[in-house]
RNA sequence: GGGAGUAUGGCGGAACUGGUAGACGCGCCGGAUUCAAAAUCCGGUCACUUCGGUGGUGUGGGUUCGAUUCCCUCUACUCCUACCA
């Protein structure tokens, strides 16, 4: 052990130890508790970049102290592998979207390895390989069969110059990506899941969730949506051009009943769709409203037919209205302008009458209609007939007894979650196992008969879909031998990543899964990603597993017992005078200002997230070649606490090298130190030990960083001094070793081989602090009316008069105190001792 | 419009359930080493100060022996969501 620590040679060399004694490799054992650490897997989309570094380094501090503490770890790594941009690279590199991706997964997984994470490499998979995706085939199926995936029109972007259709992200200000044509919204017969019927149980289920962040709970609560209220069902008077007698609304404020004077429908709705065909106006306007594409402005068509009122002898017009949402409720509603904004602009707009019914008990101010604001506070009913003088929390139920005892509504909840649209016109995708028959059916595909596999394709398509290769398409069925074709749509992509973490625990079984094993890994007790994941990835997890649960394959209700959340990696931008990015790496400072290579100045444009598009990324690899992976996992670990963003900087990256060394040589010293007298216990490094895994349980790794660089310079200091043994110093200096081990793993088996300790590092015990090892004298801090003016040495269990004595003998007290009358006496043992004066 | 969150030195950030504000790191200043530099090591670093102290955690107030921490007011910024009846 001797010269400055080269990362080169020690990295390599771990990372290839650890593989061929297979440490990582993790089995089943009863008698062991385990500890699953996930991060969300990568897309493969070429390369990693910091935002995967910082992920899976946060991910694999835990799993290595887990394992250090005697936990039976399990951290798999797999490859979220279909999706979109495979099929960009079909069309701008012609190469096979498989070809490209397994390729992307062959270098990613390389580049991985050189960051030496702890994953047990032998479980990996690939959600494209048709072994991973035939048991999400079967899934379907058996949603299928039981009701849980069923067919439904819906509308999708479509570009009619590319003769395709487009996802989200490729619709930019309403023009195809790559056409630039304007994007018309198209209907299609699709896939859903009925993610609504497990509603309630998402919602209800989200209190069990007690090691997640509570941000994410409320984004999942709100996007369920829960809100009740009251189904009330009009009657339609005066109309012959309807066979309809009825219309029937949602409320959440069946209170205000009397303050109602007009009804609205959806465009979208199927009363709507029956006066349009009657009445050329009404056509006319919703053929309007369809191009007006997300305007906030209200618009209302007056239908002429007219409501009855279910509790008076009144007539109320009814509308057909762009702000009425056909997916939600039940696409009508009826308008009391007084109490809710909307209605009141409206009514505004098209002159209808507004009528109070609730006066506010809070504010004196009186409901003035002018003003255009409407009253939303709770109150006491008037004007409302039976309700009157009711508080209207009370009026609600009230009405709802009427309406039930008439027949003319009921109680009601509803939720903002929706069913989810699993159909993608996409190539790269998982085949959805569906036969239509010439005969019209629709046949799901055998089991025996699964996978689907996809076709191949032989021909460079500008935007590839299964559709166009007929002989894929063409089959018989396999019952009745009928012609039939196939399914040609795919899965949206986040159904392969709804079951990974499950398919981990037997990534290569026949079976989907062994339930015995899923009942001993799972749930993840340790899941780590993004927080753009917050809703839709997060609760599709959760959906999947209480469908699979009720599907019989597992047993489990929720798959993520704890989450954290991480923040991006961001890096300083700057432009041009033109306007154009310009890449921070080329861009020079000097007295004048920034300017780029040419000479040219530059502006400093805002900390970002590290992107392509702004050309602030910095690649892991030339940071690892350059300076090593354990300084780039002790970088991202240091200052910033992981939830927040991290901005990485050159100087960050050199100082965090600098440690890396520094921590070698202090070693290095430590291991020829001699010193024969044994001067002083070893208390503050058992207490940073302790801070140290506090901080890591905690999720604090800023704090374990802060920790390890105090237990260090402390080992320096006692050393230069003299202050313990040869002994003490190298029982110090290897527990050094295994504190910074999940940090620094490849630093630290170095430090660990050179001191001659046995087996790996990575193997061996964290330190076991005892109690009487933990100082429990501290410096008391001494109060004059809150004033600091002191510190004395104290133990907690010193009694009062022994510490003010001690106390009144500083100077400083002694002379502030004086002769003046002390009031009062505040004493808490091992905190503060405060004296007030007068 | 609705919801969530943040605000502490030149910078990133510490301060456990109210108890020494600024741990630790960066930067900066000084010193050692060196022919010199880099690297390294040691020390200093909130502001003001008559060297006794005084002020200080976005603003203004309150509770308390004591407030970065609890309560109220205002301000700024960030994120999510959005005509959800």
């Amino acid at each position: 052990m001797s010269g400055r620590y080269n990362h080169k040679i020690a990295e390599s060399k771990w990372q290839k130890r650890w593989q061929e004694a297979n440490i990582f490799k993790v089995e089943k054992k009863d008698n062991k508790k385990k500890y699953y650490v996930l991060e969300m897997f990568p897309y493969p989309s070429g390369k990693i970049h910091m935002g995967h570094v910082r992920n899976y380094t946060l991910g694999d501090v835990v799993a290595r102290y887990k394992k250090m503490k005697g936990y039976n770890v399990f951290h798999p790594m797999g490859w979220d592998a279909f999706g979109l941009p495979a099929e960009n690279a079909a069309i701008t590199e012609k190469k096979n979207p498989a070809d490209w991706t397994y390729g992307n997964i062959k270098y990613m997984r390389n580049q991985l390895k050189s960051m030496g994470f702890s994953i047990d490499w032998d479980r990996e998979l690939a959600t494209c390989h048709p072994g991973y995706y035939k048991h999400e085939q079967l899934f379907f199926l058996k949603m299928y069969e039981s009701g849980l995936a069923y067919k439904k029109m819906s509308e999708v972007n479509w570009d009619p110059v590319d003769k395709t259709v487009l996802a989200n992200e490729q619709v930019i200000d309403g023009r195809g990506w790559r056409s630039g044509a304007l994007v018309v919204k198209k209907n299609l017969s699709q896939w859903f899941l009925k993610t609504s019927s497990y509603s309630d149980e998402l919602l209800t289920d989200l209190d069990s969730l007690d090691m997640w962040p509570n941000k994410v709970k409320i984004m999942q609560s709100n996007w369920i949506g829960k809100s009740e209220g009251a189904e009330i069902i009009f009657s339609l008077v005066n109309n012959n051009i309807l066979e309809e007698k009825n219309l029937k609304v949602f409320t959440t404020r069946p209170d205000t009943i009397f303050g109602a004077t007009f009804v609205a429908i959806s465009p979208d709705h199927q009363l709507a769709n029956k006066i349009s065909k009657k009445d050329s106006a009404a056509k006319k306007f919703i053929d309007q409203i369809k191009t007006m594409d997300s305007e906030k402005t209200k618009v209302g068509y007056n239908t002429k037919i007219f409501i009855k009122h279910p509790f008076l002898d009144k007539k109320i017009p009814l509308f057909i209205a762009n702000f009425v949402l056909m997916d939600y409720g039940l696409g009508a509603i009826f308008g009391c302008p007084a109490h809710d904004q909307r209605d009141l602009e409206f009514a505004l707009k098209y002159d209808l009458d507004v009528i109070q019914v609730v006066k506010s008990t809070t504010s004196e101010e009186k409901f003035n209609k002018t003003k255009s604001k409407a009253l939303l506070e709770s109150g006491v009913m008037i004007n409302s007939d039976f309700l009157n003088g009711l508080e209207n929390e009370k009026a609600k139920k009230e009405v709802l007894k009427k309406l039930e005892k008439e027949g003319v509504g009921n109680k009601k909840t509803n939720y903002k979650l929706r069913d989810w649209g699993i159909s993608r016109q996409r190539y790269w995708g998982c085949p959805i196992p569906i036969l239509y028959r010439e005969d019209g059916s629709v046949v799901p595909v055998q089991e025996k008969d699964l996978p689907v596999l996809l076709p191949v394709l032989n021909q460079n398509n500008p935007s590839p879909t299964t559709d166009e290769v007929n002989e894929w398409k063409n089959t018989t069925c396999p019952s009745t031998g009928m012609k039939a074709v196939r399914e040609t749509d795919t899965f949206d992509t986040f159904f392969e990543s709804s079951w990974y973490f499950l398919r981990y625990c037997n990534p290569r079984s026949e079976q989907p899964f062994i339930k015995k094993d899923v009942n001993y890994w799972l749930p993840v007790d340790q899941y780590i990603g993004g927080i753009e994941h917050a809703i839709l990835h997060l609760l599709y997890s959760r959906f999947f597993t209480k469908a699979l649960r009720d599907l019989g394959f597992v047993d489990i209700s929720e798959p993520f017992k704890g989450l954290f959340t991480q923040g991006m990696v961001t890096h300083k931008t700057f432009k041009n005078l033109k306007g154009d990015w310009v890449e921070p790496s080329s861009v020079l400072e000097n007295k004048e200002g920034h300017l780029d290579n040419s000479g040219k100045k530059v502006k400093v444009g805002k900390i970002e997230k590290m992107s392509k598009s702004k050309k602030n990324v910095v690649n892991p690899s030339s940071i690892i070649d350059v300076y090593g992976a354990d300084t780039a996992r002790w970088f991202m670990l240091s200052d910033s606490p992981p939830e927040r963003d991290l901005e990485w900087t050159d100087v960050g990256v050199a100082s965090a090298h600098k440690f890396i060394n520094k921590i070698w040589d202090t070693c290095h010293k430590a291991k020829n130190y001699t010193n024969s007298k044994n001067l002083e216990k070893r208390n503050k490094f058992d207490n940073l030990i302790k801070s140290v895994s506090e901080n890591i349980e905690k999720f604090h790794f800023n704090k374990s960083v802060a920790n390890i660089y105090e237990y260090v310079n402390e080992l320096n200091k006692a050393m230069n001094e003299k202050k313990a043994s040869a002994n003490n110093i190298k029982n110090i200096v290897r527990d050094l070793c295994i504190i910074i081990h999940p940090f620094t793993p490849h630093l630290s088996e170095e430090i660990w081989e050179a001191l001659g300790c046995e087996d790996f590092c990575a193997n061996a015990k964290w330190p076991q602090i005892t109690k009487d090892n933990i100082v429990n004298t501290i410096e008391l801090p001494i109060q004059i009316n809150g004033k600091l003016k002191g510190l004395v040495s104290a133990k907690k269990e010193d009694k009062e008069e022994f510490v003010i004595k001690k106390a009144k003998d500083l100077p400083s007290v002694n002379k502030t105190l004086n002769d003046k009358e002390v009031i009062k006496i505040i004493y808490i043992p091992g905190k503060i001792l405060n004296i007030v004066i007068k």
